[in-house]
DNA sequence: GCGGACTGCTTACCT
DNA sequence: ACAGGTAAGCAGTCCGCG
């Protein structure tokens, strides 16, 4: 029975449906009674959970190469990625199971009704969460640096007498005056009394400290640390140390305290966490999308899946019609005659899971489901959720929003190599676990019950395999996030890397007595930028790029600084406070060429910071992930922990060149750039006095050509001798082919492997047919080794680009194949300026099809002849609309970038193209081989 | 009124 | 809500041209 039926049936007495107010009579047996956390905590009952038993898959995953940190597999853009689709049903086996009554501090938060911070800790045994409600009597305060004396007569201190609990005075250190300093610590009933409100005390008064959230200061305060594990003593949380592994214990032999400390904590297992992954499936009319804020569409499926193999999916049946399968791809169908009933059942399931996983649950799922629960008149709802602007957090436990998580720039690119670029569950499933959605060819009301269900259930399951996926890597790095940064898990998911390295940054500062400073003290510092900024609207100068010497170039060796603006900034004592520091006998220091200065008295706290986790990551994480004497499974544990170091290691220079950041400096990252710069041209002229050649580098690499083993060796020695360094040796290739365009080559290294950068062939927005063309003549030229061959493939070459155009001009070409595809940005209406084809592209689709067009999607679009221009590949009717004059001129520019070096030549005059073939300087390269 | 030279905007890439 | 450097295509403008 096709649901189209189905649906036509209920929604036909279904006033709601057309709008009309009706009056919905809950169920009789609503007795459902919000799980309170006090309730939550005593709980002791498995009695509701999992259905499912687990089976374990048994497959493991093929043992690929890893890329440096790279937490996936291979490299996405040039090869594919190893596919992997398996998921792990039994928790990894590598660590010895953890004691009863040891658990992980996983979040924290402020209870408004209780007026007391809590704690959230996950218990490993029962799989549930534990709340502890503050015993201690913390309270929350700011800092002021007026007396105590001088406050207790302020004006506006009496004004807030009854809300202040107590002033007291307190030594701490000043970084920037590099001074011991009293302060008065003015400690408040409510947080909203130091900030948060129009009238807050930090809106009235200068404080120090006053925009912490009141959680983190309490984790701070009592030294705890989000993914640690901890014992309650009378409900006081007590660390438990985990006992190291040997090979662990044996790092840690030569490490400082400060690194033994960051390898233990690192070092502990994550558990398996206990989770769900939810999704709903809302009946709209085609082309309307579900207002999450105005619920007018009756939520009709719900998809749960579980951690322990749980999987079911709720449907909402409301004549019984339904007739299909019970089980659809292993998910129990269970039936509810009522919408209220079926939400009521889904809360049911996912109560009894302390992570609830979704896929942008945070703007849609939640907020849809507390929204409807209530308009159809089950108020309660609201005690199952706590929610805030942009989040909606179950009261018993977590929420991931895993598309926030995989949105953040730092996961996409350094944990997963920009595996995936467009941020859809379909594409970063495709990326990471190798399956994606199932299509919906069209709207629900035409596709069978069953059919549906199947759809929907996908996504349910595919939202629980992404954090499935190689020993749950996912849930580990979140953890190992948490840790490094000591942020509650849902902050870890939810915020962007300044977050987290201003959050570990905080906790340092308290755990070393430092006064925190204000933005504004630090912008006040005396220092100002020395060399304008090369490039218009940037603040400071960057990196240096060496012009490349263009041609084929046989036998490369390239060098690189390993990780170069962390190293400088640890080696270099480079921090807020550090540069210009206020100790007149360090300003000799200088930074070369500039007045910028260093200190040489004390060490920086960013620059210990970023040291201490390079060095453990470097010497001890990458180590141990690739030691074949452990197993697969430890191997992949340590590298997800370096892979999250390096997120870390990565951004720290970046955030301190960031307005946004509460620790930014200008001339800190000025520093950091002109040592880099410095270094590099050092090592230029290093290399050359030593005969070396130099063809090419890009801010910390240089590709030396034909390289004399010794004379490299010498090079690195003589970096290492003067500046404390690393270069080594990053790749060899067989030959490199630069034009004199920077950052745009290719090259083949000694094991065949074809490297492209930057062109523009290899470009997202290239359509598909030009890309094509574009790696079929690479793959002409990957094997050259000779002038014999190198004609060969010349002429093969020659008759592809004429072919494609031939091909092109016959349009030949499916229009899919033409189809250019560029992000809009921003939102449509602010192109003010110019408006890119792209965004006119857009507009019709807006105007004509009436799509949403929100920032972010990716606008695919054709070249037409005539006034229209362009047209979104959705509204081309006939093929011979095509411009095909634009597009050879396309494949031609593109081509051009690659052939131009090996004397392939376009005739200038396009319209009659050809290739031209300038022989010469090529021949006589081979015969210097 | 037209076209080349130029600048600015926008996107996607590299490190 | 991490940085700057670079390439490319196009939009829009200026200027010369009797």
């Amino acid at each position: 029975m096709s649901l189209d039926k189905y649906f036509k049936l209920w929604e036909e007495d279904d006033p709601e449906y057309q709008g009309v107010e009706v009056e919905i009579i809950l169920p009789e047996e609503d007795t459902n009674i919000p799980p309170s956390l006090e309730d939550t905590d005593k709980k002791e009952g498995d009695s509701d959970r999992g259905l499912v038993t687990s089976q374990p898959s048994g497959k493991t995953s093929p043992d690929g190469e890893q890329k440096d940190g790279d937490l996936n597999k291979g490299d996405s853009r040039d090869i594919g990625l190893g596919q992997d689709g398996d998921v792990e049903e039994e928790s990894p086996k590598s660590f010895d199971d953890l004691p009863d009554g040891v658990y992980m501090l996983i979040s924290a938060g402020y209870d408004s009704k209780e007026e007391k911070p809590f704690l959230l800790f996950y218990d490993p045994r029962r799989e549930e969460i534990i709340k502890v409600v503050d015993q201690t009597g913390h309270k929350p305060y700011a800092y002021s640096k007026m007396r105590k004396a001088e406050l207790e007569n302020n004006q506006i201190i009496r004004m807030y007498a009854s809300k202040i609990l107590d002033i007291t005075e307190e030594e701490k250190h000043d970084p920037l005056t590099d001074r011991d300093i009293i302060v008065s610590k003015i400690v408040v009933r409510d947080p909203l009394v130091i900030g948060g409100r129009k009238d807050s005390l930090r809106e009235r008064i200068e404080l120090w400290e006053a925009d912490i959230k009141y959680y983190l200061n309490y984790l701070f305060d009592l030294g705890l640390q989000v993914g640690d594990y901890y014992v309650l003593a009378d409900g006081r949380p007590v660390r438990y140390d985990v006992d190291p592994a040997p090979e662990i214990l044996r790092e840690a032999e030569k490490l400082s305290e400060e690194e033994k400390e960051w390898l233990f904590r690192l070092a502990q297992p994550v558990i398996k966490f206990r989770r769900v992954a939810l999704d709903i499936e809302v009946y709209n009319p085609p082309n309307v999308m579900p207002q999450p804020e105005n619920p007018e569409h009756p939520i009709f499926i719900v998809s749960l899946r579980g951690s322990d193999g749980m999987r079911r999916v709720l449907l909402l049946d409301r004549e019984g019609k339904y007739n299909g399968s019970k089980e659809v791809e292993g998910y129990e169908v269970e039936i509810y005659r009522d919408e209220l009933g079926l939400i009521k059942g889904a809360l049911e399931v996912i109560r009894t899971y302390p992570i609830i996983l979704t896929f942008n649950g945070d703007a849609f799922d939640l907020p849809y489901i507390i929204n409807r629960a209530k308009k159809l008149g089950f108020q309660n709802i609201t005690q199952y959720f706590r929610q805030g602007r942009n989040e909606v957090h179950p009261a018993w436990g977590i929420h991931i929003d895993l598309y926030k998580f995989f949105k953040n720039p730092s996961i996409k690119n350094y944990a997963f190599s920009g595996a995936y670029d467009i941020i859809s569950l379909d594409t970063i499933a495709r990326a990471l676990i190798g399956k994606g959605k199932v299509e919906i060819p069209e709207h629900f009301s035409m596709m069978e019950t069953e059919e549906i269900l199947r759809y929907a259930v996908t996504d349910a399951e595919i939202t629980y395999e992404l954090t499935a996926f190689n020993n749950d890597l996912v849930m580990r790095l979140i953890t190992i996030i948490g840790r490094i940064s000591n942020m509650t898990l849902d902050d870890v998911t939810r915020l962007a890397v300044s977050n987290w390295i201003r959050n570990r940054l905080l906790y340092l500062h308290r755990k070393k007595n430092y006064l925190i400073p204000r933005e504004d003290e630090i912008r006040r510092k005396q220092g100002s930028r020395h060399f304008e900024p090369v490039t218009k609207g940037k603040k400071y100068v960057g990196a240096l790029v060496i012009d490349p010497v263009p041609g084929i170039h046989f036998d490369v060796t390239v060098v690189d600084f390993a990780s170069l603006y962390p190293s400088i900034m640890k080696e270099y004592n480079i921090s807020y406070e550090t540069v210009n520091c206020p100790h007149p006998e360090c300003r000799e220091n200088k930074v070369p060429k500039t007045s910028t200065w260093i200190c040489t008295k004390k060490r920086g706290i960013i620059s210990e910071f970023v040291g201490v986790i390079r060095d453990i990551r470097v010497n001890v994480f990458k180590k141990l992930s690739k030691d074949k004497s452990l197993p697969r499974e430890k191997r992949d544990f340590y590298n997800v922990v370096q892979g999250a170091l390096k997120v870390f290691i990565n951004a720290i220079y970046g955030v301190t060149g960031s307005e946004a950041f509460q620790f930014y400096y200008l001339p800190s990252a000025e520093a950091v750039t002109t040592y880099g710069r410095y270094i590099i041209e050092e090592s230029i002229k290093t290399a050359q006095k030593l005969g070396l050649r130099v063809i090419y580098g890009d801010t910390d690499s240089l590709f030396i050509e034909k390289a004399d083993k010794e004379k490299l060796q010498q090079l690195i020695d003589e970096i290492q001798r003067r500046f404390r360094l690393k270069l080594e040796v990053d790749k060899e290739y067989r030959y490199v082919v630069l034009s004199s365009r920077k950052k745009n080559y290719f090259g083949v290294t000694r094991d065949g492997a074809l490297d492209i950068k930057g062109l523009q062939g290899k470009k997202s927005n290239t359509p598909p047919y030009i890309k094509d063309i574009f790696y079929q003549i690479l793959d002409h030229l990957r094997g050259i080794t000779n002038p014999e061959e190198f004609e060969e493939a010349r002429k093969d070459i020659i008759k592809i680009i004429n072919e494609a155009q031939e091909k092109l001009a016959k349009k030949e070409v499916p229009v899919e194949e033409l189809v250019i595809s560029v992000t809009l940005s921003k939102p449509i209406e602010s192109y003010t300026k110019t408006t890119p084809q792209h965004v006119k592209a857009a507009r019709k689709l807006r105007d004509k099809l009436k799509r949403e067009v929100p920032p972010g999607s990716v606008i695919r679009y054709v070249k037409v002849r005539g006034r229209e221009e362009v047209l979104p590949i959705e509204l081309v009717r006939d093929p011979r609309e095509i411009d095909s004059n634009k597009y050879i001129e396309l494949l031609l520019s593109t081509l051009e970038q690659i052939l131009d070096v090996l004397d392939i030549h376009v005739d200038n005059k396009r319209k009659r193209v050809q290739i031209v073939n300038e022989k010469g300087t090529l021949d006589q390269f081979f015969k210097i081989q």
